[in-house]
DNA sequence: CCGTTATTATGAAATTTTTATAAAGATTAG
DNA sequence: CTAATCTTTATAAAAATTTCATAATAACGG
């Protein structure tokens, strides 16, 4: 059960938050301050930490960048939270290492996807095997995001690469257009989808003489040759 | 074809979201008001409720407040339409049970999503688990679409791969032809009998020497040789 | 059995659905 | 700003589904 820790001056949120986020799952604690959560930071470590942008006090932005200058806390995950996009360009431009933002206000389905997607990404982080992945003359090198065709040295697009290393991992199993969408760019990310023919073109093409290794599984989406 | 009730009492609203929603395959009723529709659900269910917040006379909060009282209604998903946040956050601090909202104006394409969404989540949520079906040296992986006769992988269409795989769920039990054809094509979907014969034809074509496997009950159906 | 009628098998055409592809538009990175 | 990438759109092409016509087989009453 992943530890969450929340951080919003304003009661509601922090309420609503909670409940969500338990009722899914996760084990949450909540925080009025950034000081408060200072505190707590010296003795346990979250899975993620979610953080209003406007606080009173120390406020969140200055909370990021105490965690990332801290050497045991800089890899925790942060999500802002927010009410103006104005105050998000500052987080981006600060380049504060933010793993992904929200405005408010937000549906409670749109913060639980966004919360699955982070821990999913840093699973996967851990998780990728840094081998090599091999489909006859295909091998995919996962850490270097690159391919080789036959020893040659093959460039593609990361959505590409990315449809391919799906496919790799799971040679013979079909995945449905809105599985490919989901699995390369994160749930609640709407493309419609036309989108990934083009995608499968496109790799077909690079794939040279290997192209029909990628089978079309007319109604139900695509996959490698079993 | 899911089914989706549009309640909204403007009429320009009802018409954007009825036409656009069906150029994408869903079959859209809509309702001026919510004591109109209260009277629908009493005769069908649909598979999604768009509800606008604003309404004259009951509005969408009370509405969604009947709906997950009523034992029979209570799990059907709810979107919101919204034309400001403040209402929304009445919505998620009520704890309604949305599964998503939208604000006005908004994009044809961002409702689609959403809409898909959350009937894809709902997919998932009603989804058994999926297990290999075997019949003599025939083997269907379901969560593949494929199966292969004795060792060999063979490539079926999707209608022969559903009609196979619900024969295989039950061996020995008789299917009418409208049995399978509401079976694999949903109700309400006409097509003549004599189509399912084709099918079958086809089917048996690609089982090689397991052709007779699929037994024909002349004037009762076919099935799998009990 | 036999003829008669009903039902199914089969090939092929017609229709519909789905996918491939090119090209334009939008977005993002540098 | 420019170039690369991603997304959308329009249309052509392919695949799948359905219908139809006809031959083959099965069911049934005598």
């Amino acid at each position: 059960m992943p530890k969450i820790y929340v951080v919003d001056d304003e009661k509601d949120i922090r309420e609503i938050l909670k409940v969500n986020l338990q009722k899914n799952g996760y084990d949450v604690a909540t925080f009025a301050s950034a000081e408060e959560v200072i505190k707590q930071l010296a003795i346990t470590k979250p899975d993620l930490l979610i953080l209003d942008i406007m606080m009173s006090g120390m406020d969140g932005l200055d909370l990021c960048k105490h965690i990332r200058a801290s050497n045991t806390l800089k890899d925790i995950p942060i999500l802002f939270l927010s009410a103006k996009s104005a105050e998000l360009d500052k987080v981006l431009g600060l380049e504060l290492g933010a793993d992904d933002y929200i405005t408010k206000p937000f549906s409670i389905h749109e913060l639980i996807a966004r919360v699955k997607a982070i821990l999913r990404r840093l699973q996967v982080k851990e998780e990728t095997p840094k081998e090599v992945l091999t489909y006859k003359g295909i091998v995919l090198y996962p850490e270097k995001f690159s391919i080789t065709i036959d020893k040659n040295p093959i460039d593609l697009t990361k959505t590409e690469f990315l449809i391919l290393k799906l496919f790799m991992q799971y040679p013979g199993k079909i995945f449905s257009r809105d599985n490919i969408i989901d699995s390369i760019r994160g749930d609640n990310v709407y493309v419609i989808d036309r989108t990934v023919d083009v995608h499968i073109m496109n790799l077909r093409k690079k794939l040279g003489h290997y192209k029909d290794a990628i089978k079309t599984y007319s109604g139900v989406g695509y996959g490698l040759k079993g």
